[in-house]
DNA sequence: TTGTGTATGTGAACGCATTCACAAACTATT
DNA sequence: AATAGTTTGTGAATGCGTTCACATACACAA
């Protein structure tokens, strides 16, 4: 094989693999071939091959793939290997949906802290996770994570981003329906789910 | 102007333009230079203009570029001048949050529906919405509902398309974590929260 | 050991999107 | 009316990702 730079939408497909061949792999599984997994994932086999071609000679010809090799290997890239630690800012509906979401774990995602300005809040639980006002989100300093999630409104969000940023977070999740400004360092993901539903008409609607 | 297909890629950041542009109009705002747009919405000014170059020639030089209609323009393509129904299945945590989260109203959406195999919630209300059993989802052709939003388990995600697909749903915005078949004339938005986070030690501790 | 069937790996072609650079068009001022 | 200062609109260059086509490699059977 030949190392090259893996391309971002490469990176961005990786999650999707690994779902399905963890999916594959706890079903007993042991290797798949392009053509199937691709039925599984909903990505062309070419394309899949060209992806798994940036990082390696997993798949034995005539054969398929070794899934967990590829797991494995793939976990690697993401550095999903180490337990990550991640806050989440906004206890409110959305929050809360992802605070007791069951997809992040077996990503190896921990929700150790969670924030919200609602005195109400305050003090309750949620999965185990108490709920502490946002005016400490600095104690993510001490508790060394790197994490952050923002589920605020969105004329809170720049505010709370400044706040993870200052207690030393590197990565944030922004559920906000805005552009929040950072440090260069720090690596800002938006999921505008409103935004994916207001394109939704135009790709139905249109002849 | 020159009439071209809009890219793909532009159609994505339509709904990022809207959004910052309709904030601006309700502030009293006139008009805009695509520098001063950019630094509001976090995209470059010069794929601003390129991208409003596609559809029309709504700036003035020397000046800018007059909101109000971007902002109609911009509806009318995307088609949010016509109100659109949709229906929620799933009324967990997620689906809960989806419910009540405001931002689907700015862009004209409304829930018309939702539904859960859940027994103890049947019947149960969530922002003046009655919770059906999934049985009925075919109710969605009477009420000619044309957009669904799946918000269930992954292994009940398949099932339920194929039930909305049945009830005449043309864009489905699916929360599972999976890859769901459809007829060709069905678009299908998957939004995989979880493979978001699960990029961000990608990028975050990579050097 | 030879042949048949299957599936990978990858260079090359292609297509699409981003970026650049600058002419064109407007305002404001004197 | 002329000049200075902005800002748009877009052809061309560049860069990136997808798609294609096929040589390569392996398993299995006879």
């Amino acid at each position: 094989m030949k190392y090259k730079r893996i391309p971002d939408e490469t990176i961005r497909r990786l999650p999707v693999y690994l779902r399905g061949l963890m999916f594959l792999s706890e079903d007993g599984q042991e290797s798949i071939s392009s053509g199937k997994l691709a039925d599984f994932v909903g990505v062309n086999s070419w394309q899949i091959r060209k992806d798994f071609s940036y990082f390696g000679d997993f798949g034995v010809r005539g054969v398929g793939y070794d899934i967990k090799k590829l797991v494995s290997e793939i976990k690697g890239i993401l550095r999903l290997n180490i337990k990550q630690k991640a806050a989440i800012v906004g206890a409110g509906n959305l929050g809360s949906a992802i605070l007791s979401y069951p997809g992040f774990e077996i990503y190896g995602f921990d929700v150790v802290a969670a924030f919200d300005n609602n005195p109400k809040k305050i003090g309750k639980k949620i999965k185990s996770i108490e709920i502490l006002d946002v005016s400490r989100i600095n104690i993510l300093k001490k508790k060394n994570v790197k994490l952050g999630i923002i589920a605020v409104p969105r004329n809170a969000a720049q505010e709370i981003a400044n706040a993870l940023v200052e207690a030393g977070v590197t990565g944030i999740l922004n559920f906000s329906p805005c552009y929040i400004v950072v440090p260069r360092k720090v690596k800002v993901m938006t999921i505008d789910i409103a935004g994916y539903l207001a394109r939704m008409p135009y790709y139905t609607l249109n002849g």
